[in-house]
RNA sequence: CGGGCUGUGGUGUAACGGUAGCACGAGACGUUUGGGACGUUUUAGCCCCGGUUCGAAUCCGGGCAGCCCGACCA
């Protein structure tokens, strides 16, 4: 991608109505434009991130036999009501002109949906077990947005639900969403905190959440300096400085971000919707149900916060928008157009800022804020070199690399 | 949903109840090119609706919006 070609352009100012670090940089680098509180677009920049995270999910969702498919936004009250789900304030609630009342509500979450349609194809245990998936934008009517993505009105989001014949088969699959959890979040570059939690209007049940420790976070959570266990402030009954119930080191209190969580619904859903199987003895029963979310658009607003400077936005590799940042000086844009050419013919993902007007500030300070991981620099100085130089975004000191060189050191 | 604060070009600000101005940004042209260049020039604004007044960005009332704190939640 030719920077000259982008239509969007990065902000020198943040907006003043934003606080948050991650809304600052994402609409300064031209990722994401606010349209309104909580509502954002996610501009091209932003959306290759989005890819990223999104081909990482899939990976694993595909890797514990998850069947991608995209189930409607618009979704009909009549899923909503068995579970009395229908006329909470979370929902944005549709109606066409002619109708008195609204009959659908903009999903916030497809439990009613895919159990019905589960019930159409699911006879015997023999059908049993399977794992359905989508990514898809939820709606939910948040009093107060805020936070940049961190927390929206409307957001991209990573549903999985899982069907079983038994409380134990689900049980052994949500031990392997946990573990495929924290492969997609250590392959964004987070961290998280395995934590036990409440389940809101989900399920009755405990819950377990996966958190970043970062300090705009809006859960507290109790955590184990030694072992890491974890429980929310919703239910537990820990307190800074006790002993961790699991083993016995120290508990202390921290604020974090919700990337993730995955719940057991049981029969909770099954029953209300219909969707029975028959055991290998001829009778009939519910099917046992989890599901598990990942928000993906607040994960990217997270791995914003944990990963900027003062200079914008330190991109890990696998979710950066581009790998390289290659940066033309002094009108070498010949020179430099060929060494675009070859990186991009050896699969390298590279952002070439070939304008001519900009001056070499400005195009220092934009490859920081927008933050590929690596920038190389064509100029006069280094081209007597018969050279470039390259640099990473997240240290100081720089290196020349002859030209011939240069597309085998990057990969 | 409660509480607080704030609404003037994209951003930051100024204007006694009396001409909406400045700086930055953005655009055009030219000159520039190793850490946000320079000159010329153009551009764009009083959140909305009422009221008071000869006259409202300014005072009053009501909306709306944004941010922050809390509650709720995912």
């Amino acid at each position: 991608m030719k920077l000259s070609q982008l239509f969007t352009k990065t902000l020198r100012e943040s907006p003043k109505d934003e606080e948050s670090i991650n809304a600052k940089l994402l609409i300064r680098g031209g990722f994401v434009a606010k349209n309104s509180a909580g509502v954002y677009t996610f501009l091209p920049l932003g959306w290759r991130v989005v890819e990223k995270i999104t081909k990482i999910i899939k990976e694993e969702m595909n890797a514990i036999d998850g069947q991608e498919l995209f189930m409607p936004a618009l979704v009909d009250k009549k899923y909503m009501e068995p579970t009395e789900r229908w006329n909470l304030d979370v929902g944005y609630f549709a109606k066409s002109k002619n109708e008195k009342e609204a009959n659908f509500v903009l999903g916030w979450s497809h439990e009613e949906v895919l159990t019905d349609i589960a019930a159409k194809f699911i006879n015997s245990y023999k059908d049993l077990p399977f794992y359905a998936y989508q990514i898809q934008t939820k709606f939910r009517h948040e009093a107060r947005p805020k936070s940049g993505l961190l927390r929206g009105r409307e957001f991209m989001m990573k549903d999985l639900y899982s069907f079983h014949v038994s409380e134990e088969d689900l049980n052994s699959y949500y031990e392997k969403v946990k573990a495929a959890y924290l492969k997609v979040f250590e392959h964004c570059g987070l961290r998280t905190i395995y934590t036990l939690a409440g389940g809101g209007v989900f399920t009755d049940n405990f819950t377990h959440e996966f958190q970043v420790l970062a300090d705009i976070g809006e859960d507290t959570i109790y955590v184990c300096s030694k072992c890491e266990y974890s429980e929310n402030k919703e239910i537990t009954k820990l307190k800074d400085g006790d002993k961790c119930p699991k083993c016995a080191g120290k508990i202390s209190e921290k604020r974090a971000i919700e990337v993730g969580n995955i719940f057991k619904n049981g029969i909770k859903y099954s029953e209300a919707l219909g969707l029975y199987f028959v055991d290998e003895n001829g009778d009939k029963k519910p099917v046992v149900m989890g599901s598990y979310g990942i928000g993906v658009s607040r994960l990217m607003g997270t791995i914003v916060e944990i990963y900027n400077d003062k200079n914008g936005i330190i991109w890990p590799q696998n979710v950066a928008p581009f790998i390289v940042h290659l940066i033309v000086l002094n009108g070498k844009n010949e020179e430099a157009d060929k060494i675009y050419e070859n990186l991009q013919k050896a699969g390298t993902e590279v952002l070439y800022d070939d304008r001519l007007a900009q001056s070499p500030g400005e195009k220092f300070a934009d490859a920081d804020l927008i933050g590929c991981p690596i920038r190389i620099v064509v100029s006069e100085k280094t081209l007597e070199k018969n050279s470039a130089e390259i640099k990473s975004r997240e240290q100081q000191k720089t290196e020349l690399v002859k030209l011939t060189n240069l597309v085998d050191k990057i990969r």
